[in-house]
DNA sequence: CCAAATCGTGCAGACACTCCAACTATAGAG
DNA sequence: CTCTATAGTTGGAGTGTCTGCACGATTTGG
C-alpha cells in the first residue's frame, strides 16, 4: 500500500523499460537523435508510442537514462570521506580516479555516444540539465556537511565551481574522444588539467590575468 | 552586395522585430509562457506565424531577446580594464556594480519577468543556454588576454568559475525578487555574498568542508 | 476462479516548427 | 516615373513531440 510492490509485474516493467531504452539508444547512435522519430523507436521496440511516453517523460530520457545513478554516486563519495579530509580533497581524488578508470572507458565505447550528443542540440540541452541537477544536489550535500546557515550562498558557489571543473574535464575528454586521440596521453593531459584546476581552486587565483602595461603594438 | 544595406527597409524590419518581441513578452508575463501559443502572439502582433519564425529562431527567443548584448558587454569590461588590473579583480568590480545598479532594477521591474521564467521549464532551459554562451565567450576572452596555449584548459576553468559565481548571484537575486524582499537589505546580502565568493576564489579554498572527527551522534 | 486495480493501446488533438508556392512592397536601372 | 529583380510576408499543408481519454488486456488478491 505504500511503495514496494514485490511484483513479478515489476520485473516485466523494468525489463521492458530497459529494452526500449537499449533499442532507442542503438538507433540514435546509428542514425542520429533528430533523425529517429519516437514512432520508429516504438516500432522497433514493438510497443506503442504512448507506451514509450508512459515509461519516459521525454524523448531525451531514452538516451540519458542512468543520469540519476551517476549524480547520486558523487554524494556518497563526499559523505563517506575520511574524517579530517576536506570536500575539495575528496573530489580531487574522485575526479582523478574517474580519469584513470571511467573516462578511458568512455573513450573506448563512447565516441559514437558522444558524437550523437554533439549532433543534437536537444541532447546537448539535456546534458546541461544533468549538470544543473548535479550541482543542486552537490550544493545541498555541501551545505549539510559544512552546517551552513540557510541563506548563505557559499555552498552554492562551491558546488558551482566544483561542477564547473568536472564539466570542463568531461568536455575535454569528450573532445579528445571525438578527435580519436590515444587514451594514454589524453589521460596524462586530463590529470594535469585536473591538478591545475584544483591548484587554482585551493591556492586561489588572486591576480590571474593581470593586464600588461600596454607595450607598443598590443593585441 | 556585401553586408551593409543602408536601408529604409532595415528600419521597418528592426521596428517590426521589436514590436513582435514586446507584445510577446507582455503576453508571456501576463499569462505564462506555456499558456501562450505562437499563433496568439502572431495574431496580437498582426503578423503571420511564419513571419515570427522568420525573425526569431525559437519561441524562447521572443522572450530572451537582448541576451547577446549582455554577454558582449562583459567582454568589453575585461578588455578595457586598467593596466595592472587582473581579470578577477575587474569582474569583482563589475559584479558589485551590477548589484548596485542593475539588479535592483531587475527586482523593481522584473519580478514578474522572473516569475515567468520560473514557471516554464523551456525558459529555464534557455536561460542555462545563455549562461553557457556567456561562459564560452568569457573563456575565449580570458584565453586571449592571458595568451594561453591552445590546449590549456585553464581559461575554460576560470571562465566556468566566474560564470558560476555570476549565476549564483543572479539566482539569489531572483529568489529575493520572487519573495518580494526589500531592495536595500537584499543588496547588502548580495554584496556580502559576492565578496565572499571572490575571497573564496582569490584566497583559495584549501581545506573547505573538512570532516569532523565523528563526535557521537553526528546525524 | 472471480473482482479490482493497473497498465498498454488506439485515437484524437494541441502546439512548435518547416516547407512551399504565391503575393507584395521595396530598391535600383533606365 | 516606370519596370524589373529582389527580398519579406503570407496562408496552408505537413511533421513530430507530447498529452489526454476511453477501452481492453493482464496481474494480483481473495
Amino acid at each position: 500500500m505504500t511503495t514496494e510492490k514485490s511484483g513479478l509485474r515489476e520485473r516485466k516493467k523494468a525489463q521492458s523499460r530497459l529494452a526500449i531504452s537499449n533499442v532507442a539508444t542503438k538507433m540514435f547512435i546509428e542514425r542520429g537523435f533528430d533523425d529517429v522519430t519516437v514512432a520508429e523507436v516504438a516500432a522497433a521496440a514493438d510497443v506503442s508510442v504512448a507506451t514509450i511516453f508512459n515509461y519516459f517523460e521525454t524523448k531525451e530520457e531514452l538516451f540519458f537514462d542512468r543520469e540519476g545513478e551517476v549524480i547520486a554516486a558523487q554524494r556518497r563519495f563526499i559523505l563517506e570521506r575520511k574524517p579530517g579530509e576536506s570536500i575539495t580533497s575528496v573530489l580531487r581524488r574522485e575526479f582523478l580516479a574517474a580519469i584513470d578508470a571511467g573516462l578511458p572507458q568512455l573513450m573506448a565505447h563512447g565516441a559514437s555516444f558522444l558524437r550523437t550528443i554533439e549532433g543534437s542540440s536537444a541532447l546537448r540541452a539535456r546534458l546541461r540539465l544533468g549538470f544543473e541537477k548535479a550541482e543542486a544536489l552537490l550544493a545541498e550535500t555541501v551545505a549539510e556537511e559544512t552546517e551552513t546557515a540557510a541563506g548563505d550562498p557559499t555552498p552554492q558557489i562551491v558546488a558551482a565551481i566544483l561542477v564547473a571543473i568536472q564539466r570542463t574535464l568531461i568536455e575535454s575528454a569528450g573532445a579528445a574522444a571525438l578527435r580519436g586521440d590515444a587514451v594514454a596521453p589524453t589521460k596524462r593531459r586530463l590529470r594535469k588539467a585536473c591538478e591545475r584546476a584544483f591548484v587554482l581552486l585551493e591556492g586561489g587565483m588572486r591576480g590571474y590575468g593581470k593586464k600588461k602595461a600596454a607595450a607598443g603594438a598590443g593585441r
